[in-house]
DNA sequence: CCTAGAATGTTATACCGTACCGAATATGCC
DNA sequence: GGCATATTCGGTACGGTATAACATTCTAGG
């Protein structure tokens, strides 16, 4: 049987209290960091807070830019070290086939991930399904290959551009 | 039951004859480019031969130079269209995860790609495994989501490297 | 030939990411 | 509190990846 859980988020509706996303995102990443003993500067708060702006996956520079009309004189390297931060403890996804970051919607537990990429207008759906996780494992293991991690993207067209 | 011809490449073996492996997937190509009504111009031929020559993942940029050697004041541009053929005929896959390119093993017939990538040598191992294709399918038609094309790549390592 | 379309040459530039160094800031200990 | 230490951040410079735009050459068909 399919888990249902496995589906982390699905495709955002149009309509959607969106103002809620972004305070539970807030609230869940302030939480597992007091509890990880981690520290959720001002900085990375307010990236991630930029990430989780749109519901959408955003690029580096354009988060750069964004981040450059709250603080004068922002650089690359300020915008990718809050990245790696966030990457590094799961707070956030990066959308390889896009260059991108999206929020991750269930940070509080780590998870396989797989994303579903709408190639018309961007929205992503997050699986963290395991049994794609245990079939992928298994057959690499029938070549001896032990996985470490993996990139699950998919894209498509979600249900809202189909129509 | 698994179908083990879903392995289409496994990880090549430390001394096996790689001029076949080279001299196979030039003569594959042209067959079928010729099938396919195509043209595998000199340049194009090269860039493949360039990217079969390590049976490793090759960067834009280190064919490009390779490419120098051969051919005067060869600029980005070139390499990238005859990459952008390669692609598009299915005659090589791009690894995502490290922005490089690799020779497909199974060229003339079109199959879903699942690439496992060594973190300590780079070698690759393809797969064009049916399972993997519809269970991520049906997953994501559980979302409404219609499926035009997969990024699968797992990260780890291989068997020789485990040693 | 002549011509239309394809392929390649050429220049310039946009975009993505990091090495490196030094300044500021938080943390733990006396 | 004062001090040493480690983390975080600012800022410069650069390297790697990829494409836009336009000129030129090549190729196949009439
Ligand atoms: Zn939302
Ligand atoms: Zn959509
Ligand atoms: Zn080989
Ligand atoms: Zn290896």
């Amino acid at each position: 049987m399919a888990d249902d859980s496995a589906v982390v988020a699905d495709f955002p509706a149009a309509g959607h209290d969106h103002a809620r996303c972004l305070a539970g995102a807030l609230a869940t990443a302030e939480a597992l960091c007091r509890h990880r003993g981690l520290r959720l500067t001002e900085l990375r708060r307010q990236v991630l807070e930029l990430i989780w702006a749109e519901h959408r996956p955003i690029k580096a520079y354009e988060l750069l830019e964004r981040l450059r009309e709250r603080r004068s004189g922002v650089a690359p390297p300020t915008v990718y070290r809050a990245l790696d931060f966030l990457l590094q403890e799961g707070l956030i996804h990066r959308v390889e086939s896009m260059s991108a970051y999206i929020g991750c919607s269930a940070p509080e537990r780590r998870h396989p991930v797989q994303l579903l990429v709408c190639r018309r207008c961007a929205a992503v759906a997050e699986l963290a399904d395991g049994e794609i996780e245990a079939l992928l494992r298994r057959k690499a293991q029938g070549l001896g290959f032990e996985v470490d991690s993996a990139t699950i993207e998919l894209e498509g067209v979600c249900p809202q551009c189909r129509g």
